[in-house]
DNA sequence: TATAGCCAACAGGTTACCTCA
DNA sequence: GTTGAGGTAACCTGTTGGCTA
């Protein structure tokens, strides 16, 4: 309710810059409560001191001058900045409405906006939102700021949100849009890596299936040599742990199955479990497979 | 101590606006 | 000038966890 009150009137009321703000994130201090989801932190001590390595895949906003001045002003109640390319205040929906604490600070300042007003365009009420477009130093200082933390509590959102001149609420939101785009691109990250591991698998997939053919063949054409060979099984799992071990005799560099099981997480890189059942091959015996497939294939 | 209700914060999805080719 | 695609700010809804009566 408070809130509804609070986007009409506020953002009816425009002023200008008082005066500059410096904000130095790493002074706010701890707020007396901390509301978790199940991938936050712990405390708000470890957001703010922790260099949270977020998964950011996205190349980072790249040119933009740093040093270019960011109109920094002090908000209040009576006077309040619009920024250039601001030109909604944003109103909460139906959460909103439903709370009744309109008293509180933070959700009071959810939409203290510092933009122009709807009302102000001629676009009140529910008629159809603006798009802000954030400026390049909006855009800059909060992927800086999203870089060094990808959580904000509220003392820093109301800071960074002085600072960009911007709503605290537009601040929640682009923080929130920018951990979507984040997961979105690590998704399709993953996704690729997933994609390789399964054509490296199917490859080695069908190698292992030719060669299964060839040594048929070579047990028809010649079963003696065939008889002093070792059971023709290039991959040996262990019972215990379920890994899969290949001979790393066989080869200097690692085969493709060996390298797509270990991406799928089913091979230990140095797992060599001892095989007393002899079913993995001996180089001299691969040395008599390729002797007898060259004979069979001459 | 256990529990229900409330609330803030978030994730995920959607909508709507803006830009650009 | 029109249009479609892509990007993204803003919004909505459901979930989760902390706090309190």
């Amino acid at each position: 309710m408070g809130e509804q009150d609070d986007g009409l009137g506020l953002s009816l009321s425009l002023g200008c810059a008082k005066s500059a703000l410096s904000l130095n994130l790493n002074l706010v201090e701890a707020p007396p409560q901390s509301r978790r989801s199940p991938g936050q932190k712990s405390s708000w001590n470890e957001v703010f001191h922790s260099p949270e390595t977020n998964s950011e895949t996205r190349p980072f906003l790249g040119g933009v001058s740093i040093n270019r001045d960011i109109v920094v002003v002090e908000l209040d109640d009576d006077n309040r900045v619009s920024s250039p390319n601001s030109t909604v205040s944003s109103i909460s929906g139906k959460r909103s409405e439903r709370d009744p604490h309109g008293d509180n600070e933070v959700e009071a300042e959810r939409t203290s906006c510092s933009c122009e007003s709807i009302e102000e365009d001629g676009s009140g009420g529910d008629a159809a939102r603006k798009k802000l477009r954030l400026s390049r130093e909006q855009s800059l200082l909060l992927e800086e700021t999203f870089k060094e933390h990808n959580t904000l509590n509220p003392k820093q959102k109301l800071a960074l949100a002085k600072q960009l001149n911007l709503s605290p609420r537009q601040v929640e939101v682009w923080f929130q849009n920018r951990r979507a785009r984040t997961k979105t691109k690590q998704t399709e990250v993953d996704c690729e890596y997933l994609k390789r591991c399964c054509d490296n698998l199917t490859q080695e997939n069908k190698r292992l299936q030719k060669e299964v053919q060839e040594l048929r063949a070579l047990k028809l054409i010649s079963p003696q040599l065939y008889m002093h060979m070792n059971p023709p099984t290039t991959l040996t799992m262990c019972p215990s742990c379920q890994r899969v071990s290949v001979p790393s005799s066989s080869s200097s560099s690692p085969s493709p199955s060996s390298v797509a099981a270990s991406a799928v997480g089913r091979t230990g890189p140095a797992h060599n479990p001892s095989s007393p059942s002899g079913a993995s091959i001996s180089p001299w015996a691969r040395l008599q497979m390729r002797q007898g497939l060259n004979n069979l294939h001459s």
